[in-house]
RNA sequence: GACCCUAUCGUCCAGCGGUUUAGGACACCGCCCUUUCACGGCGGUAACACGGGUUCGAAUCCCGUUAGGGUCGCCA
């Protein structure tokens, strides 16, 4: 276990300087976009006040809650770049953690709750009832003051008309979610609670519960939610759902994190394209809509296409090299430099990194796999002597740089009176077994003479048969 | 069923009583540029859910209807 909870609040330097928010998932074994949003939202929120982003795992579930479940929440927002500060550092409930107020794993959390639930009963404020224990609720409507949605006042359901009371322990001795999600924010100091607008309706419980305990509840934020594009609610099973997604669908966490700011929240100055840093500037609670908003992918494709362009060579290169290798392209056994030349046509010409291995992937094969679909238009009578002109000229260019390469290759098309596109076609299909890719020219830079040469051999040789 | 939230182009946003022939972006459709594919440039189609009020004046305020979403668990 960490640090001690009985360490007191340091002092406040600045009145903005203590917001104190969380995001409390539980390990359901994956990360929903929709949680992911909230996740950002708070962290958004933490870094524009200057104030502290908690991770508290709400682990209460122990039949399901598993350490792989932990670490896809984890993995998740690390990969988004959402980083916490305090909570835990492994998925290893007794293990390390950073932060004063923990353990911020609810499974180790049991004594405090055990308490607080007897503070209630010796105060007449929960009762035993079936083995169980209830609290007794508020018969008043509960007036909640979000900062997102207004003022709403909560009066009982019919239902509740009939027994407001609920449970907050189970027959079996375990805390139900209401409870320790009070009793947790409670103790770790929370002041803002963000999250998804289907807890509204909740926050009545919670409020009641935090005023039984002696305190005011903290401030709320309720998000709207994220659909489906057709509006329907997004559920596990649906497309997009889950962060695996986008971790393994070739999107830039930087372009998941733009898109999913703009969900439900705008910087009312029409601008799109957003770094992180300047959403942390610009980020507020009271510019966040109240509606729900359907997820679009195609705009998150372009969000993607643009933020892939704009990466710093190094980083694309990282993201580039990392779906390469995942497709089975083994760039490791090439040298450095020609890797980082070849990743380079690839640049500002991606929309998808998982698009990489399609569109480079014919640097680091030995062999060119010609598309079925352009072979019989490769091998058309005419390209044979075209091929081996082609062939002449680079073996005897004085450079190979693709300024060079290009005015060869033009020089050779007016001389034989043609267009160049009738020599680029059939060459670039020689080199990468495809119709379209990287700037032909620079393709052949990269690759250099002795692979131009090899696989304009290659071809040539089909034709002599 | 009860209660709560919401409602501007297909989608995401801007608009917060008059400056609006309702603006931007994605997508879509033309044209241009071009060594492929893209990018880019120019132009275009497209919305205030409906009905009542309030007001000199409403996308903007109020009420209702409709529609969508959420909550009513010894799930979280």
């Amino acid at each position: 276990m960490c640090a001690s909870r009985t360490t007191p609040a340091r002092p406040q330097p600045m009145p903005n300087m203590n917001v104190r928010v969380r995001f409390a998932p539980s390990p359901t074994g994956y990360l929903h976009i929709g949680g992911a949003r909230t996740a950002l939202f708070n962290w958004l929120y933490a870094r524009h006040t200057g104030g502290k982003f908690i991770l508290r795992v709400e682990d209460t579930d122990a039949a399901r809650n598993t350490q792989e479940a932990v670490d896809v929440i984890l993995n998740g927002l690390r990969w988004l770049g959402l980083d916490w500060d305090e909570g835990p550092i492994t998925s290893d409930a007794t293990g390390p953690c950073k932060g004063d107020r923990g353990p911020y794993y609810q499974s180790q959390r049991k004594e405090l709750y055990r308490r607080r639930v007897e503070a209630l009963l010796s105060h007449g404020l929960a009762y035993e009832a079936d083995g169980a224990v209830k609290f007794r609720m508020t018969r008043e409507p509960v007036v909640i003051d979000d900062l997102v949605v207004g003022r709403v006042v909560r009066p009982l359901t019919d239902r509740e008309e009939l027994d407001p009371d609920f449970v907050i322990v189970r027959s079996d001795g375990e805390p139900v979610f209401h409870l320790v999600n009070v009793i947790d924010d409670l103790e770790m100091g929370i002041t803002h609670v963000i999250r998804g607008e289907d807890h509204l309706s909740n926050t009545a419980k919670h409020i009641a519960l935090f005023r039984a305990f002696g305190v005011e509840p903290p401030h709320y934020a309720h998000i709207p939610l994220i659909l489906n594009p057709d509006g329907s609610k997004m559920s596990k099973r649906d497309q997009g759902a889950s962060m695996t997604y986008y971790m393994e669908g070739g999107y830039a966490p930087e372009a998941v994190v733009n898109y999913l700011s703009l969900l439900g929240w705008s910087s009312k100055d029409n601008q799109e394209i957003f770094q992180i840093a300047q959403v942390v500037e610009r980020f507020d609670l009271p510019q966040i809509l109240r509606h729900n908003a359907r997820f679009d992918h195609e705009k998150l494709n372009w969000l993607n296409f643009e933020h892939l362009r704009k990466l710093e060579g190094d980083r694309f290169n990282e993201l580039t090299v990392h779906a390469l290798n995942k497709a089975g392209y083994e760039t490791a056994k090439y040298d450095l430099a020609y890797v980082k030349a070849a990743v380079g046509t690839a640049r500002e010409k991606l929309k998808k990194l998982t698009d990489a291995p399609g569109y480079i992937g014919f640097y680091f094969r030995e062999s060119v796999e010609i598309d079925p679909a352009e072979a019989p238009k490769l091998q058309a009578p005419e390209n044979e002597a075209r091929l081996h002109r082609l062939r002449q000229a680079y073996a005897a260019a004085p450079q190979f740089d693709a300024a060079t390469l290009e005015s060869l290759l033009k020089g050779l098309a007016t001389e034989l009176g043609l267009k160049a596109g009738p020599l680029v076609h059939p060459l670039r299909v020689t080199l990468t077994g495809k119709s379209s890719g990287p700037s032909l020219y620079h393709l052949m830079e990269v690759l250099g003479r002795e692979r131009v040469l090899n696989r304009i051999d290659a071809v040539l040789a089909t034709f002599r048969r």
